[in-house]
DNA sequence: GCCACCGTAATACCCGGGTACTACGCTCCT
DNA sequence: AGGAGCGTAGTACCCGGGTATTACGGTGGC
């Protein structure tokens, strides 16, 4: 019997993984919990064999309570659900060790496969952020084929960093440098520089240009 | 017996939908749409009493959804669903015909006794929305009995009008307050009283939230 | 071991963006 | 005739955003 615990801050959203689990006669469900910081309590009192865990939650995010969670060296694994195909959140969710990560709008039989998967020990990750996932590793490979442009570099051209995506990713959200910052616990200088060689890469002139930049590539939106 | 039409484009969320719905012995689900087309072309084949509609969906979204089966004629009515306490969409789905709306983070038992209440020809609003609601219609009223609230009028919910609409259009563009005086031939002190007034309306926080806005409407991009 | 790159951080400065408030002419409606 | 809403415009003020520059520890390649 896998036992889940569900932490998604929507009831709805709750009491609908709830049903769908409890139809199944190899799972059940232990708990639920309504923001990261619940999640992160009742993991550590109930050890469930998975975390259903909403990426978007008030105080405490699903991003921050899977890396507590995981960090805590329990058996629970962790598979996070998002709304969005491309959420911001990819990347640093599975940094932050969990098992998966699935989007919302999937087939609830996707769902409960992803369950089984990760409470057996396998990683699974939505098909639609397969594809994305690769590249974004790809891009780590060296760059033998690549001649580096040693002349004038023109900072255009010169393909973002991950951590410049992210930081892109999330003004793409609409928020200031200061949220920034205190979200991804940087210094606002720090973030000042990154969005800075942002805006020389990608030739924009402000952070309104950047965004706009990011909506037209499908970064977000 | 109330027949409700879900309307959603996540079919976990309709399935969660419908197992609450199913659970009531005085409903019933006559039918699932992912999309605004499929929503009116299935109420058109079905009338249900009820049609629990998301805003947003790909192709035809809620709101245009609503204002096609309400022109349409039937007794049918829509309550509509949103992820977000997006005011936007709230005063503009009321616009389209709704007989409801309602935030998904609702308890269960307030969505139940919301489609009650549109079933038998009551309007419900979610309790996080009524004040703004109200606040705007009464700013309609003539100002007898409106002592002209000057701390905090609350524009949201009053549509932008076709000026403002064109302005945050071209803010979406990218361009400068300069830059859209100049093109628009207008002071660059109209331009800032039109973006500010914009960003009230839209509950932006600053031109950068507004551009969101815009992509996510499908105003620009 | 050295060098390039990345991520982090700080400082100082300037300017565009946003707020608050006021105002005036035009149009449409009653 | 009067009022409401719209588009226009101005002033004064403050703050966040963006630029320029420097710097330092870690990592990975050669």
């Amino acid at each position: 019997m896998t036992t889940v615990l569900i932490a998604d801050d929507q009831p709805l959203q709750r009491f609908g993984f709830r049903m769908l689990l409890e139809s199944q006669d190899d799972m059940t469900v232990v708990g639920e919990a309504a923001n990261g910081a619940e999640a992160t309590r009742m993991t550590a009192e109930l050890h469930p064999d998975v975390v259903l865990m909403d990426v978007r939650m008030p105080g405490l995010d699903g991003i921050e309570a899977t890396r507590r969670i995981v960090e805590g060296g329990g058996r629970t694994r962790v598979l996070i659900l998002t709304t969005f195909d491309l959420d911001e959140y990819a990347y640093s969710g599975l940094r932050a060790g969990a098992s998966g990560f699935l989007v919302k709008d999937a087939q609830p039989e996707e769902l409960l496969s992803g369950i089984r998967a990760v409470a057996t020990g396998d990683a699974v990750v939505a098909p639609s952020l397969t594809r994305r996932l690769l590249d974004a590793y790809v891009h780590h490979l060296p760059a033998a084929t690549q001649p580096k442009p040693s002349g004038s570099p023109d900072a255009r051209l010169t393909p973002l960093t991950d951590r410049e995506t992210e930081i892109l990713r999330v003004m793409g959200q609409g928020w200031t440098n200061t949220e920034i910052a205190e979200r991804l616990h940087l210094a606002e200088s720090t973030v000042k520089t990154h969005v800075g060689r942002i805006l020389a890469k990608t030739g924009s002139r402000d952070r309104v240009q950047a965004v706009i930049l990011a909506y037209e590539t499908k970064l977000v939106g």
